[in-house]
Parts: C-alpha cells; structure tokens; sequence
RNA sequence: GGGCGGUUAGCUCAGACGGUUAGAGCACCUGCUUUACACGCAGGGGGUCACAGGUUCGAGUCCUGUAUCGCCCACCA
C-alpha cells in the first residue's frame, strides 16, 4: 500500500502532508493494540497521565517521545508492546480552573452546591478532557488508544476504594486531628509535597512576655505576631544557661492576659533570635510537635479562611497580615515590642494556587508511610527497580528515609471521594468498597459519606495496576503487570513515582516496574523554565506545523542526557527539520534511481559484494546498528540518534551515494543499487522509533519500488529492527576507502587552499607504495570526486618532476598535481613545510612517549602497538614530505 | 543545614570501561545553480576541557580541595 497520491517526491519533505494520513493508518491497521500473547515477550510503559485541564506542553512532548521512541523499537523488536494511555481528573488542578471560571461569573461552587458544581466539572471536562488526546496523537504517539482509561472511570475508582479499604483494615490508614498544611484559598489540605517554599522577607518581631510572678520578662522572636493568641506556652533549650530559673514557671501572654508555661525542648536553637520560642501548636509544625511532648493545649487564632478567630480578642474578623501588622503595633503600643528585625526566610505557598499556606490542626485522614517506604526503598536498593540516571537513587532513597505520614484527604469536591460512612446513632465507621447502605456497627442507614476526595496522587499511585484491571484478576494485568520503563521528569520522582513503587508492592507484591528512567526539563533557549506568565511557552502544535512531528521529537531528544535539563532553541529544530529533508531527498535519488532500472535484484541479501565501497557501506551500517542497540538499551537515546544522524549524513550520504552516482554511469561496473536499496532499507527502520513519520513515507514509496523477493510488512511500523550482522563487518574494506577518502580530501584541500576553480579538472599522479587499489578499482571514484582529468600511477622519481603542488596521503602515498605556471612555488613550499611541522612535532609527541620504559612496561600491549604504528606512519609521511620538499626550489 | 548537578569552540550541548592530533549542531570565513537535497555541496578557522593539588606509564574522564552558577530536600521560630 502507499500513502502518497502519486509517485512524484517533492524536492523538500512536507510533514503536514503525510503526518495525519499515516496516522490514520496506523490506527486502522490496528498496530498500536498488542495483543495478549504467551509466547511473545511483553514491553509496557504506562503513560504519565496527563491532566484533564491541559494543553500539551513541550514537557509532554519529551516524555511522550521517549515513551514512543521505546515502544516502537520494542513493537519493531516483535515484542507485544503496550503503551497505556491515561488521563488524570487532577482534583485540585482541575478544581482550581473551573472555580475561576466560576468567579469570572460571579459565582461560586458554594453557591452553586456540590452536585451542581460536579456537573459543571463534568461538562467541562466533556468539553476539554479530550483535547489532549487529539495533541498526543498529532505527536505520533502509538500508544493503545482502545485502552485509554480515566482516574474517575469505574474501574480505577474500584481500585481506589479497594487500595483504601486494604490499608484501613491493615491500619496503615488511620485518622487524626493533626496539623497539616492548609490553603485558606483552596479551602483543604495540602500534602508536604503540594507545598512549594521560596525565600521571602520578613520581619523578626522580639515580644517581652512578662512572667507570671513579676521578676522581669523573657524575650521571644517571632515572624508572626498574630499567631500569638494561638500561644500555649514558651520554649527554650533545656539545657540553655541563660534560661534554666525559668523552667516550670509561667509568662503572661500579652494582650492575651494569660499565663503560659515555659517548658524545655531539645527542639530549640539556641543561637536563634532569643533562644525563646513562643510555642503556637495550632499553626506551625514544630511548635506542634512540641505541644504534643509537653502537653499543651491547642488555640486557634486564625481560622480556615484566613481570618483571626474569637481568640484574639479585639482583633477578630482581621485578616492575617492585617491582624499582624495590627498585633505589632498594638504591642509597640504597650511597650512589649522590643525590636523588628529583617528576616528573610522562606514561605510556604500553594503549589497550585500560590497562596501563602496556613499550618493548620484538624481532622484527616494520613496514611501511615513507614510500613510501606520500608519496601519500596528496599525495592531500590536491591536493584529491583533501577533508576536512570542512577544519581537520582540517592535522592529516592534520601527523600522515602524522611518521609512522614501523608496526609490523604482534601475538602474538594472533584475527585474520588472517602469511602467511609459515618453513622448517626453508633459514631462508628463504615469502610466499603460499594456505596455503604447502613452502618457496620449497629446496622442504622443513618449514615453518611464522608464529604472530603482523596489526594489525586493516591489514585496516580495505583495506575500501573488499577489500569489493568485490579483488584480483578484479568489476563492483562497478569501479562502486562509489572511495567518494564517508568518514562517521566524528574520533578514528580517524590509525588508520583514513589508512590507507584509503595502502592504496588503493597498491591501486588511487587514493584510495578523494571527502570525509572528520568528526563530533565524542557527549558527556554535561555535556559528559562517555561511559564505561561513569562510569555515563552512554546506551543509543540505550533512547531510541528512549522518543522514537522519528526523534528520536534528528534530536536527535544537529542543532545541531551538523561535526567539532565534541556534548551530547545529554533536552531536546533531547523537542524532536525533539515535531517529529515536530508533522508527525504537521498531517498528521493535511490527511488528515483530504482525508477530507471530493475537492477536491484536480490536488494536484501546482498550476495553480491564483490566492491569494496559496497562491502565498506555495509560494515559501516552493520556497526551503527550494533552501537544504535546499546545505546537504545542504556537510555542513551540522543545518542543512539546521532549515531545514525552521522551515519547516513557524512558515510551514506556524502560518500556512498556520490561513489554509487559514478558507478552508475559505467555498466562495466556492479550496479550499486541493491546496496543501495539495502542500506537505505534498513536505515529506515533504524531511524523509524525516533522519526516515525517520514521513515514511514520513505519506506512505503522504496519498498514499491523493489523487487518484491519475499514478502514485505505492510508497514515499517511492524517491521523487524535490523540487528547488527558481524559478518558484515570488513576492517579491510573500511581502511581502505578511509584512505580512498583521505585522499580525495586531500586533493580537494590543495584546490580549495590554491582556489583552483571547482569547474577545472586536474592531472594527478601518484606514487601508491603498494596503495594498489587507490588507481585500481577506485580510479574513477576519486577522478570524479576530486575532479581529476587523468589520474595515473608513477614512481617516486617522477613525481617531482611533473612539478606542481604535491601531498601525502595515507602515510606515504605521494599525490601530485601538476599546474604549471599557476602556482607561486614560494607560496606551495611554506604550506609543505606547514605540514612537514606538523607531522613532526606529532612525531616527536608519539615517539616521547614510546621511549618511557614504563609506558612500554605498563600499558596494555594494544595500546602500544598502536602508537608503535602511528609513529611509523608518521615517519614516513615525514620521509616523504622531506623528500618533496628538498626538489622544490627554495 | 544537608544533598545533587553544571562549568568542554562565539552559542547550545555530546563525550560507557582512563589510551588516536577532544566532537556535533548553530554561528563565522572562503568557494560553489556538481541533474537527491541552498532545509544543500566542498574547504577552512576556532578549545591550556572553571581553578589548584593528587593517583597513574597516561586524566576532559578517577580522588581531594577551591571558585562559580543552578536545582532538590529540611520543623532556622
């Protein structure tokens, strides 16, 4: 089959031309569907969900086109490759943008009330949710659309109550009135990973509390003045000189106008501000933590809209910075203020709405995080799962060694909400995987859900396995599960990636995947993170329409390695663009050749190879194959593209093809095109993971054009990855046209350093020194090459007298070019004895070393033959330009 | 306070296991309508691999320290 109209190429690859057909294709023929197959090896990578919200960014783009590259090459490997496709409702994400669309309205989702609001959440996403799916597949992903699954769908809904009934009954879920992070915009709980902090200034307040008994005061320091309301009592290190009298007795908080007690905690930095610390269990963790020891009561002064509570006497119904600024001045009012400093410390935010985050007691729900990072590290330190780059093991491991408890439940409203049911009559709990009907306990139906979803992470971390059909025992989940890649950026390794590994080891009993393998972030040609209020947000739609689908994919994953950030630039994306031109128009001249002849007779097989530049192609190729499979397998994906960028550039193009246009001129020679055919052929499909579209076009219209020996795929697609044959690779034939190249370089240096006009065609004699080859079978490559009329054979004693510029290639080969009257002598002895320097100062380099006993004693045996060789070469070349220059007049 | 990464050509970046005269793309210079490609061809210039020590026959690559930029984590009130 061939996708193109007609069999003209254009002169320049058009990608919007080809793209959405192919696609189409693809998607007919089914190709992107694996199938459950017991004798086929399984290759799953699960897709990071996007968000319902988004619009693909260029962060997608590099994820989605790692997780391509791997699936295709596993597919092209025969393997059953899946690549699941998921969407994630993204609770507060996703909350957050219809909420200001509401308000935008005027509205608000309390006016509007939950059932409506979650309608309008429903629309919305009916609206937008598939927007991104249309963006993944004009990227060319060929992930499995038919198993796209949605966090909200039946199935991981199912999953996420049983996960959370599993850990209630194994008590790893419990809850507790605790202090968490709160957003007063937001209206919930934040987990520690959904809190962001940054370095602000402040100000350091110093209070006198005055002590209870009337002997003086004590001085604490404080950057939030208003929380003192809050205050339930006074810490200092226990063993702090200055403050032992004080231990055991009380202050008096002021404006307040009650005692509180001073109490001892190793939790105290003594170098800081006083040494004292006003203890507000209600609104900041450690001083939480210290209540908690010393059994303090909780106060709290700010409530969870932001605003000073009753506690606060006459400055309820504030809000807090107002309630600050105003508690601080009544303070310096009433003398208690001794002095503000500048402080600059750093502020939690809102990670997705930058509001400054309140510390906060209440009551949620907190899974208990020890019983299940104690595996999930083990997990990694056994090398069970492996991550790539492998530094980031240590931050994995450094992050789950500190973890604490994570708080679960969110007051939203969009999301999957707790399965637990309050009962009126009995106060106990119902945990069920189906809607509760009554209460387990006493059997009363007066009960009710509770009104708090879950985190949108608890859901995330069942995804390797929810999406495959748990808690059902399915044929998918038993072939596909566990995952063999995790593709994602390194900034959700906490929030998402440690938790698939907890959450699936506890589920299934094993990790969910082989290798973490981490990218870095897409930046800005000045190295800016991309943001929609910085304005550089650079639309992939936008640069695939420009420079097509294959070279955005090639630009984001090429020179960069992994879990290392990366500058996408226009000059890079031209470059890529230009690459895939590259491969359009050499493809172009084969199929445009194959047009004109059936010469290409046994193309695959290649039983002929009876020319050198053939059997030095072949080596070429069989060898870039071999190193592309490595590198793929080590994740060294820009890597492996540039060895087959510079392949099929600088070998195919700039020299096999232009060997091969002079062999076609002479049917005395072996016609190149079954070679031709051949390694083009097979680049293609080496080339197809990372550029699919194009290699795509190409294949269809070369292999139209081929003698059909046995039967092709119907797509390159489904086509088998080339695998390095070793029998293919000939040191002979590589040396020897690396000389063939040498020389015809060499050549075209003296015209271009002489500015012989190109259109000129020289006399050139060599003196081969047994180089045979150089004029036997390859006379007509080189004259065509180095634009020669005649070229021949001579003796060392005549080449000199042919007078003219003279060069020495291959060590000691002697080319002249004779030019008569054209050259200035002068000007040609300087560039000889240019070179004669050079080659002497490598000589004196190369035979200094050789004269160390200890190099000769010590390295390695190869290592010295080699430098043994290279010191002879270099000798002669030397020998050889002394001889030259000593017959050219002075 | 801990931890990690970067520092290689004018710019953006590659450089497993230490072993050719350290590479690419872009930019630059000189030529070129050579019938696949000007999104191109040919040729060329440009780097004491941040700095200082050390290990080694041999260091861009390994070790120690310094400087500098960036990131992550942490309960500095």
């Amino acid at each position: 089959m061939s996708l193109s109209s007609s069999n003209e190429m254009p002169r320049a690859y058009s990608p919007n031309e080809v793209e959405q057909p192919l696609y189409r294709f693809w998607m007919e023929k089914g190709y992107f569907t694996p199938t459950v197959d017991p004798s086929k090896k399984p290759f799953v990578v699960i897709m990071p969900l996007p968000n319902v919200t988004g619009d693909l960014h260029l962060g997608h783009a590099l994820t989605m086109s790692i997780q391509d590259i791997l699936t295709r090459w596993h597919r092209m490997m025969g393997e059953s490759a899946l690549w699941l496709p998921g969407k994630d409702h993204a609770g507060i994400a996703t909350q957050v943008v219809v909420e200001r669309q509401l308000a935008s309205e005027g509205a608000s989702r309390q006016e509007l009330g939950r059932d409506k609001f979650l309608e309008r959440m429903w629309d919305w996403v009916g609206l937008y949710g598939g927007k991104i799916e249309e963006q993944l597949k004009s990227m060319g992903a060929s992930c499995d659309w038919s198993r796209l699954v949605f966090t909200l769908d039946p199935g991981p809904s199912r999953a996420v109550r049983t996960a959370f009934l599993n850990l209630y009954e194994k008590g790893l879920i419990y809850r507790g009135e605790r202090i968490i992070n709160w957003c007063i915009r937001c209206s919930t709980a934040l987990s520690d990973l959904e809190v962001e902090y940054e370095e602000e200034d402040g100000s350091l307040f110093y209070v006198n509390y005055p002590l209870e008994d009337g002997e003086g005061s004590i001085t604490v320091a404080t950057t939030r003045p208003e929380t003192m309301f809050g205050d339930t009592g006074v810490a200092v290190h226990p063993e702090d000189p200055r403050y032992q009298s004080l231990l055991g007795r009380n202050v008096i908080l002021p404006l307040a106008n009650r005692p509180i007690p001073v109490v001892g905690d190793e939790a105290i930095e003594r170098e800081f501000g006083t040494g004292v610390l006003k203890v507000t269990p209600g609104h900041d963790i450690v001083d939480f933590e210290i209540g908690q020891r010393h059994n303090l009561p909780i106060v709290m002064s700010v409530d969870d809209k932001g605003f000073l509570t009753e506690a606060a006497g006459q400055f309820q119904g504030q809000e807090r910075f107002e309630g600050r600024r105003n508690t601080a001045a009544e303070l310096e009012r009433q003398g208690h203020l001794v002095k503000t400093e500048p402080l600059r410390h750093s502020i939690g935010h809102c990670q997705r709405c930058a509001t400054v985050v309140e510390p906060f007691v209440s009551k949620q729900w907190f899974i208990k995080i020890d019983p299940l990072a104690k595996p999930a590290m083990d997990a990694v330190k056994d090398g069970k799962v492996r991550i790539v780059p492998e530094r980031f093991s240590r931050v994995y491991l450094n992050w789950m060694e500190n973890i604490r408890d994570w708080c679960i439940s969110r007051q939203l409203w969009w999301g999957h909400r707790i399965p637990v049911w309050y009962c009126d009559g009995c106060d106990g709990l119902t945990v069920s995987v189906e809607d509760a009907t009554q209460c387990r306990h006493c059997g009363s139906e007066n009960i009710t859900q509770d009104p708090d979803v879950l985190d949108t992470w608890f859901s995330s971390g069942l995804w390797t396995h929810s999406t495959l059909g748990w808690p059902g025992e399915t044929d998918d989940l038993d072939y596909f599960y566990p995952s063999h890649v995790m593709v994602t950026g390194y900034d959700i390794l906490f929030f998402w990636v440690a938790r698939m590994i907890m959450m699936g080891i506890e589920n299934m009993g094993e990790p969910p995947f082989e290798t973490v393998f981490l990218h870095g972030l897409v930046r800005d040609a000045e190295g800016r993170k991309m943001s929609k209020t910085t304005g550089n947000v650079l639309d992939p739609l936008e640069l695939t329409d420009t420079y097509g689908t294959d070279a955005l994919r090639f630009a984001l994953t090429t020179g960069a390695a992994p879990g290392n950030d990366l500058r996408i630039s226009t000059d890079k994306l031209e470059s890529s663009r230009n690459f895939a031109n590259k491969l359009w128009n050499a493809s172009r001249f084969v199929i445009g050749s194959l047009e004109y002849a059936d010469a290409a007779q046994g193309w695959r097989e290649l039983a002929d190879v009876s020319h050198r530049e053939d059997r030095w192609i072949l080596s070429r190729l069989n060898r870039v194959i071999g190193r592309t499979q490595e590198y793929l397998e080590r994740f060294e994906i820009g890597e492996a593209q540039r060895e087959v960028y510079d392949f099929l550039w600088n070998e195919f193009c700039d020299w096999y093809i232009e060997f091969a246009k002079i062999r076609m001129r002479d049917d005395a020679e072996p016609s190149p095109l079954p070679t031709l055919a051949h390694v083009l052929e097979k680049t293609l499909r080496l080339l197809h993971p990372f550029m699919p579209f194009v290699t795509e076009e190409v294949w269809q219209r070369l292999t139209k054009q081929l003698p059909n020996e046995d039967a092709l795929t119907e797509s390159i697609m489904i086509a088998p990855y080339p695998e390095e044959d070793a029998s293919r690779i000939d040191e002979t034939s590589e040396a020897e046209v690396a000389q063939i190249i040498t020389l015809v370089r060499s050549i075209r240096n003296v015209r271009a350093q002489l500015r012989i006009n190109p259109r000129q065609e020289l006399q050139a004699s060599l003196d081969l020194q047994g180089h045979d080859y150089l004029v036997g079978d390859e006379v007509e490559a080189v004259k065509g090459l180095a634009r020669l009329r005649k070229l021949s054979g001579a003796d060392a004693s005549q080449v000199p007298q042919d007078g003219g510029v003279v060069t020495v290639v291959a060590g000691e080969v002697v080319v002249a070019l004779p030019l008569g009257e054209v050259i200035d002598l002068a000007q040609e002895r300087r560039r000889l004895e240019g070179e004669r320097d050079e080659a002497s100062k490598h000589l004196k380099r190369v035979d200094s070393l050789l004269a160390r006993p200890q190099f000769r004693a010590k390295a390695p045996e190869h290592v010295v033959e080699r430098e043994r060789e290279r010191a002879q070469g270099l000798r002669e070349r030397l020998k050889r330009l002394e001889e030259v220059l000593a017959q050219l007049p002075s």
